[in-house]
RNA sequence: UGGGGUGUAGCCAAGCGGUAAGGCCCGGGACUUUGACUCCCGUAUUCGCAGGUUCGAGCCCUGCCACCCCAGCCA
């Protein structure tokens, strides 16, 4: 079944293998060719998955390059952090290690080559009249005035270029192809800009800069790549891609082949406002847990085996679409149902007092790891007079099909005693701080009276054992588009949605304060991640727990209690 | 009113001329030492719309409609 699951292919694949079978490609190699100007998030995994997913599927290679083209957005920082997400999601670059930006000397000979075949000139138009003469999208541009300059002239402006002669902006390396193709990405694009700017990889070496048209067809085409997955909205740059690996004359043509990026609810997706949420200070860093970054949702305690599973189940195709948060839970509820152990804690304290249990006597109870998992062994579990459990367990005037702890009620308390609650203890202001129980000491978890059955179990924590914890439920960033549109800077009747400012749920953040039974959870490591019966998941994270209430009740409980 | 794409259930998504896979969500039931998990069952007479070809069309043809992308010296 996981097999069957595994081999569902998509398009992309269908066309791998039609080249595979045509004799076009003989062995798969693809690439990563991440932008070092932000950390990983989800959507990029399903890029990863794409490409990487692809050269494992096809048992081929998969290098990873960094496309470092434009110094003014990109840092080390984020190379760092990349490399570590990709390990982290499962996958590798076999392939190799690249920078786009160890190819510059290469880019910068074709780009001669190219001058000296007719097939680019330096243009000095500036950027208003570069625009202004490209025409638009239903007139064809005008042919610039330094269209017909000689190779000879080209290739001087275009050393001096290099030599750093110009400032930012003076003038541009442009391919000459057609301005009156319809195609707008034809319209003699611009190959190479000047940037005095250093650069993480190169430092001052260049003053020059190639554009990501010129730069990743020569880069996929010089690494052997066979097929270039990226999204939908390169696919009118493809005429361009092909031209450039054609008028290179490079032996190998890599396919670009083009897929929908993954957009989920509700889900802020675009890199340049994660970026801002950050730089303003509204989350503590690219890995929040409430950012959907891949190092925010491993703080969530997500694992990789989810996220994957996510992504496969998503689908790859072309049609735009929005995939429901609900997939994502699922996948990650699965794999954390699956791998985490179960332990016991309260979020909510309510102390309960087992009457005829006498004061001072523990009990040490087994406590499964995992109920479908022998193997994971058991935890101990104390019982004592003591104990509390979950205020939302307990209800004094009850609504029908109530299961858990009422006056006059019989539950079993996980994994030790059923108990009959016999009244309750109010305070001042007549809420409830304390429930008073008689045990059913025939009834212990394994003993022979421990078959008869009561509608409801519940968790609970033994007072002289609790350990008190603080732990931070977050709640995903979510970008409520109605509420974003009220923050929509300016009048526009229809504002653009990249206009949206993304905002934080209000109630993202809630520090709660419980009690856990199992001392073995304060030692956890970093990253281990326990199911709370019936709550969610922790996961144990450097500044403490953070809380994923990622289990749901149904509807037909939420009514009955309401 | 240019070009490139895409339209199959609430959300994804298979389908490649032979009579609509699957997952999520939702509903119902069984089970249950948590109402979770698991497990069954159910959910498109119909594939954006309208014609046409064919014994037969989601798949082919024609026309229309809707949505997305492109006028960076970003990627």
């Amino acid at each position: 079944m996981e097999d069957a699951r595994a081999e569902r292919g998509n398009f992309i694949w269908d066309f791998v293998q039609e080249d595979i079978d045509a004799g076009r490609t003989q062995q798969v190699h693809t690439r990563l060719p991440p932008e070092p100007n932000g950390w990983l998030h989800i959507g990029h995994a399903k890029n990863i998955y794409v490409n990487a997913g692809t050269a494992v599927r096809f048992g081929g290679l998969c290098n990873l390059r960094f496309d470092d083209t434009n110094p003014a957005k990109e840092e080390q920082e984020f190379v760092d952090g990349i490399m570590g997400d990709i390990r982290w999601l499962g996958y590798d670059w076999n392939g190799g290690l690249f920078f786009g930006s160890s190819y510059f000397d290469k880019c910068y000979e074709l780009a001669e080559k190219l001058i000296r075949d007719g097939l680019a000139y330096v243009c000095d138009l500036s950027q208003e009249d570069l625009r202004r003469t490209r025409g638009t999208l239903t007139q064809p541009g005008q042919n610039s005035p330094y269209r017909d300059r000689s190779v000879e002239e080209n290739l001087d402006l275009f050393r001096r270029m290099r030599a750093g002669e110009f400032p930012n902006g003076a003038r541009v390396l442009r391919a000459k192809i057609d301005m009156a193709s319809p195609n707008i990405n034809m319209r003699d694009p611009a190959l190479y800009r000047i940037l005095h700017m250093p650069h993480h990889q190169t430092g001052d070496k260049w003053c020059i800069y190639p554009m990501y048209d010129f730069a990743h067809p020569i880069q996929d085409a010089i690494e052997g790549i066979t097929h270039s997955m990226c999204s939908l909205e390169y696919e009118d740059h493809r005429p361009l891609y092909n031209w450039v690996v054609e008028v290179c004359e490079f032996p190998n043509h890599p396919r670009q082949i083009e897929y929908a990026r993954l957009n989920l609810t509700r889900t802020i997706m675009s890199k340049r406002y994660l970026r801002r949420l950050v730089e303003e200070g509204r989350v503590s860093g690219w890995d929040d847990p409430r950012m959907p970054t891949l190092a925010g949702m491993r703080r969530r305690g997500y694992r990789p085996e989810g996220i994957r599973d996510f992504i496969e189940r998503a689908g790859v195709a072309k049609a735009d679409s929005v995939v429901d948060l609900a997939l994502l839970e699922h996948c990650i509820r699965e794999n954390l149902g699956e791998v985490a152990p179960r332990a016991m804690a309260v979020l909510r304290p309510l102390k309960v007092t087992i009457t005829n249990w006498p004061e001072g006597k523990t009990d040490a109870l087994p406590l499964e790891n995992h109920p479908a998992r022998p193997e994971m062994g058991t935890h101990e579990a104390r019982f004592g007079r003591t104990l509390y459990i979950e205020q939302e367990d307990f209800m004094e005037n009850p609504p029908g099909k109530f299961f858990r702890m009422k006056p006059g009620g019989e539950v079993r308390l996980k994994g030790a005693y059923i108990v009959r609650c016999d009244e309750c203890v109010k305070d001042a202001n007549g809420n409830v701080i304390e429930v008073r129980c008689t045990a059913d000491l025939s009834s212990r978890s394994g003993s022979e009276g421990a078959d008869r059955k009561v509608k409801g179990t519940l968790h609970w924590v033994n007072a002289a054992d609790a350990a008190p914890f603080e732990a931070r439920l977050y709640e995903p960033l979510l970008n409520d588009e109605e509420a974003i549109a009220e923050e929509v800077e300016g009048e526009e009747a229809v504002p653009d949605k990249k206009d949206f400012i993304a905002r934080l749920n209000p109630d993202s953040l809630t520090v709660l304060t419980g009690c856990m039974a199992e001392p073995w959870l304060t030692e956890a490591k970093d990253g281990d991640v326990f199911q709370f019966l019936r709550l969610g998941y922790f996961c144990k994270d450097k500044d403490g727990f953070v809380f994923n209430r990622t289990v749901e009740l149904k509807d037909s409980f939420k009514k009955a209690v309401k």
